[in-house]
Parts: structure tokens; C-alpha cells; sequence
DNA sequence: TTGTAAGCGTTATCAT
DNA sequence: ATGATAACGCTTACAA
């Protein structure tokens, strides 16, 4: 150890680089000094090993590049950055599903807390593999009007961030309602996507209660080429529809360009078209589309309020956070 | 540890997940299965403490969030994962000065290797405060037909990825004028980026050679809003221009949204757009943009070639690898 | 092939 | 307020 040879004695190093322990300011300040001279940084792998703690926080994703996710990830990152950790970014298969190797994998790295922000692996599972990290799921429960579902009677079972999306489904709804769409469709996220299927269930329920029936379904995967291919399907080889209300704004993107550049019909005069997120990309004059958004800031800071308070108290009960959605009013519907 | 209670003895499990090692096949065989059992991992920040290898690779970014970075850390991700390493992701402050803040704070996590997507720090800083890990540029030299320069007389001081420019904004250059093209512009990224100064050089070469003059600058900095603005600007208080050719796609796309739906010009009859970089949105049916090319795949094997290549050989010389660009043909000049 | 012992850089405990 | 010592979980000599 350098800064201890140039100075004084052992654990007065790692005393002075922990604030809330007893050192004598004077020789505290010499130590940072000196450190600073020989660019001497505390290794956290080594401070790891003694206090359990790598400052590590895992992500998994399926997919860095969809803007949403990478949007997440950017918010995430600096705010983990602020708190002193860093995020240590892994990729699902492309299958969506996060195989044990995967877990094992991640779990060799010791990160302190784990979000998923994949839907296809049971908690129970995460829970397993990691047994030192934290599991955080990001979750999207029934909801009615009055308030929203919960499947486990006392509180959660695991930590999660309820998204609740029945307030901004409905604006939405109400919006295509109130410009004369009658025949709505639906274009749904990736097979047995939460996100996707709980936005289905309330655009149902609220479908319902208006009076409109049933959605149009039509399959998406949350992609752009799919969505477009699945729009010119619609049109084509079904019966078209009067609004598209989609599962993503990228999904969206992909509705309009169809709509517009393969079937020559105008947004939002002849359909009109809602997506889902509000992602840097949907004011873009091209699209400037109508959308609902969830606040990413507002996301980003109840996951790390999550992670925290986990972490201090590491046998607290399941924790909780609920963040609201509501639609942006743009140029898609109207 | 669990593992050896259960089993036999110590540093066998050690050997166990050792491929090299020397252990009686049935012996590793039967504690790899116990290891199974008891969900153990080898805890990678132990491992790392001994042997100097934390299998961990910095990333640092100005913006995870912008498509081209995104879909480049995604790319990194799934082949640094297949090495057996890990992404961890650092954010620069907004200003894209790289301070030696972050740089103190990464270096705790001991990375293996850094990439440094941002510019504005000088390699030797970089490697000062690394001691350890091994930072690898990514460099845009100067070109001209003929070959690149090499500032540095026998090989580069530091390992590098040479991003070959030429070759794509010459066949850009080429097809504008083909069609008719004579008075262009430059959308440039931020202020002092390599990328784009680098662009703008060879653009100028490239110009004055096939008897186009000097491009009409336009000041940008990689974003959407600014580039539709500075757009708006070259029209209404400039002279305008026949094409622009910017920085990046985004930056493109900003021109054609402002060029249409502002200025009410047509892509590419009244003006013709190229961008750079090939992301994802470029062939969305809106833009449908012709873009000079980066390979990302080819770009992102060659960045791990480079840091494998300089882990296995600490001591060898300063790295290279090189990678070409060339003109995708899309809608946008006709 | 296998086990023993030492040590990687840090912090917690117990002294002083 | 400060120092000595042990321990965190692993790997790499070296010895058997």
C-alpha cells in the first residue's frame, strides 16, 4: 500500500476515506493529500470482500438499443452515479428469457441490488439464484377506477414499482372517443409481455365502460417493422379501424408510417393513432405523436429510492413504489 | 464456503472452476454438481483481489440515451458478455468534459479496460489516472484518397480504433453532385468533437476536389431540436442550400423535419439530406435517410479484439484496428 | 493429482 | 484518536 509508506500508519487510510469514523481532521486531510499525490483510490473489490457491499447494481435488459429502455438506462445510470454505484448492464438472449446461466453469470459480479426490467422469469427464481442481491421488479397491476389490485393480500411479496396506467389509458381513450373514433385497435407489445397484457386488460375495461367494444387486436412485438407490417395487415387483409392505440411509441411509429407512406391515408384524418411511453422520439415533427407518458425522472428516482432503502434495511419488509401515467396531448389525434 | 463443507476440500473448488488446472475429471465433476446444489459462484471480487482481473469494462458515455451510443453499448454488451466480461456504464456530466472525478470514481471499481467514447480528455490524463486498466480511443484521422495519416511517426502512443471516414463521404459527396447538388452545407455535431471535426476536414477535401468549394457551415450539436433549428435559421435568415449533409442521423433527421414541416421543402427534390452513422430509425419510412455507414458489428469485434488482445499482452505495443465507412442509398437524395 | 500456507487490499474488533 | 490483528473468499506458489 503506497499512501501508507509515503505517510503514516495502516488503517488511518481507510479511516480517512470513510467519513463517519474518528480521525483527527489535520491528519485526515494529509492523508487525502498524500493520496491524491500518489492517485490512490480505495479498491472496492477488495472493500467488497469485507463489507458485503459491491456498490454494484445489476441491469438486465433485453434490448440496450429500443429507445425506452435506453432512456431508462441513461436516467438510471446517473442517478446510481449520485449515490455512489455503478451499473453493470447485462443482455438477455434476444428470446426474452433470462436463462439461469444468465443469473449465475451476474451473480459471480456480487452486484447489491438487481433490477428486471424482463418479465419472463418468476420471481421465485431471481430470488434463488441471487441470494445476497436484491431483486426489483417493475410491475403493472390490474386496476379499475378506484384504485388498483393487489394479488398478495398483506402488501407485496418482492420489492416492485407498480406502474399504474388506468388514468392514461382513459385520457387516451376518451380523446379518440371524443374526435368520433368507433373502431379502436390494439397493437399489442411482445407475446406475454406484463406491460403489454395489463395495457390490454385496461384499455378493455375502459373500452367497456364507454360503450366501444371490444379492441381490433393486432399482434406487435414493440418494434417498428412489425408494427408497420402488422398495420398494413390490418388494412389489407382485414378491416382496418378508425384509431390504433398501441402498446409503445416505437409500435406507433411504425402504425403511422404504414398508414401514411404504404396505405396512403392521412393521421390522424382518417385514423387516428396513441402510443405509449412518450419517448424523446415522439415529438419529433415526423411523428409528433399523441402519447402516454410515463414520467421517466419520476421512474428512475422511486427505483433508486427503492434500491436504497432496501439496502439500509435489509430486512424490512417487501417495499413498494407506485408511479402514475397521463397522456400527452399531441398532433395524432384530432 | 459452503461448496468444500459439503464436499471435500479448499483450493479443489478453486481448480474446479479453473478450465487450466490440473484435477481428476470425476473429482471436478462431482463439485461442479455439489456447487450447483448449493448455488454457489466463485465471488469475482475475491478472484479479482488475487489475480489483478476484474473482468470488468468501463464505459463512458455522454449520453446512453442517443441511438447511435445506445445500439453501440448494446452491441458491446452481448460480446463483452460472451467474453466472460462485463459493461459497466459511466455517464459524463452534460457538458462532455470527462473530470477527474469520475475518472478517480471509476477507477475504484478496477476496470479492466476503459472505452472512452468522449473526446474531450487527453489520453494521457486518462491513462495517468488508470494506471491499472488499459483505455482504448476511439480516433477519426485524417484522410485523403490515398491512405491516413499518422501523427505519430511508428505506430499510435495508445491503443485505438481507427474509424476510416473517407470512402463513405466521398460516395455521399459523389451522389449529391450526381444529382445535381451544388450548394452544400455541414450540419457539424458539438463544439470540438473529433467525430465531427474529423467529418467536416475530409468533407472540405473532398469538396474542394471535386470543384464544390467550401460547405456553408451550420452549427449543430448531435441533437434533434438543434439541428431542426439551426435549419429553420439557414433558410429564413441564411441562404439556404441545395443539400446538408450532418454529423449524425439524429442531426439529419432534425433537417428533414424542419426542411418539410417548417419550410415547407421537399426531401429530396428542393433539398438533398445525408447523415452518418446508419442507426436503426434511419430507414424508418419517414426519413428514409442515406447515411454514410458505420459497421456497427464490424466496429464493436474490433473493440474487443483490442481489449482481449491487450489483456492477454499487457506489455506489447500500442494497439490498432481499423474499420471502413461507406454510403448507404436511401430516399433522401434523388 | 492434491493439500498447505501465504497473501491480494480493505475494514471491524479490540486494544491502547 | 489511533494502532495491531484477524478476517473477507479466492488463487498461486510450493510441497507432498
Amino acid at each position: 500500500m503506497v499512501a501508507r509508506s509515503a505517510n503514516v500508519s495502516r488503517v488511518a487510510v481507510s479511516r480517512a476515506f470513510n467519513p463517519h469514523t474518528s480521525l483527527k481532521p489535520e491528519k485526515r486531510a494529509l492523508i487525502l493529500k498524500v493520496a491524491e499525490e500518489l492517485n490512490y483510490t480505495p479498491d472496492r473489490a477488495a472493500r467488497a470482500l469485507v463489507s458485503g457491499r459491491s456498490h454494484l447494481v445489476g441491469v438486465i435488459v433485453p434490448d440496450v438499443c429500443s429507445p425506452w429502455e435506453s432512456q431508462e438506462i441513461d436516467a438510471l445510470t446517473t442517478a446510481l452515479q449520485n449515490e455512489g454505484f455503478a451499473t453493470l448492464l447485462f443482455k438477455t438472449r434476444t428470446d426474452l428469457s433470462m436463462d439461469a446461466t444468465l443469473l449465475t453469470y451476474m451473480k459471480g459480479f456480487n452486484p447489491d441490488a438487481v433490477i428486471a426490467f424482463v418479465e419472463n422469469v418468476k420471481p421465485t427464481i431471481l430470488a434463488g439464484v441471487l441470494d445476497r442481491a436484491v431483486p426489483i421488479y417493475v410491475h403493472y397491476p390490474r386496476e379499475t377506477e378506484a384504485g388498483f389490485d393487489r394479488p398478495d393480500a398483506d402488501g407485496p411479496l418482492y420489492d416492485r414499482l407498480n406502474v399504474l396506467q388506468y388514468a392514461g389509458i382513459e385520457q387516451a381513450v376518451a380523446l379518440m372517443q371524443g374526435y368520433g373514433a368507433k373502431r379502436l385497435a390494439y397493437l399489442t407489445g411482445v407475446y406475454r409481455s406484463g406491460a403489454s397484457t395489463a395495457r390490454e386488460d385496461t384499455l378493455r375495461k375502459v373500452m367497456a365502460d364507454r360503450g366501444l367494444g371490444e379492441p381490433i387486436m393486432v399482434v406487435g412485438d414493440f418494434t417498428y417493422d412489425t408494427a408497420y407490417a402488422a398495420t398494413v395487415d390490418l388494412f389489407r387483409v382485414g378491416d382496418g379501424a378508425d384509431a390504433v392505440f398501441a402498446a409503445n411509441d416505437v409500435g406507433a411509429f411504425g402504425v403511422i408510417d404504414a398508414l401514411r407512406h404504404e396505405l396512403k391515408l392521412r393521421v390522424p384524418e382518417d385514423v387516428k393513432v396513441v402510443g405509449f411511453d412518450d419517448i424523446e422520439q415522439s415529438h419529433w415533427k415526423s411523428y409528433n405523436l399523441t402519447t402516454v407518458k410515463i414520467d421517466l425522472d419520476e421512474r428512475v428516482r422511486a427505483l433508486v429510492r427503492l434500491i436504497l432503502r432496501r439496502l439500509s434495511k435489509p430486512s424490512a419488509g417487501a417495499l413498494e413504489e407506485t408511479v402514475q401515467t397521463r397522456l400527452v396531448v399531441r398532433g395524432t389525434v384530432g
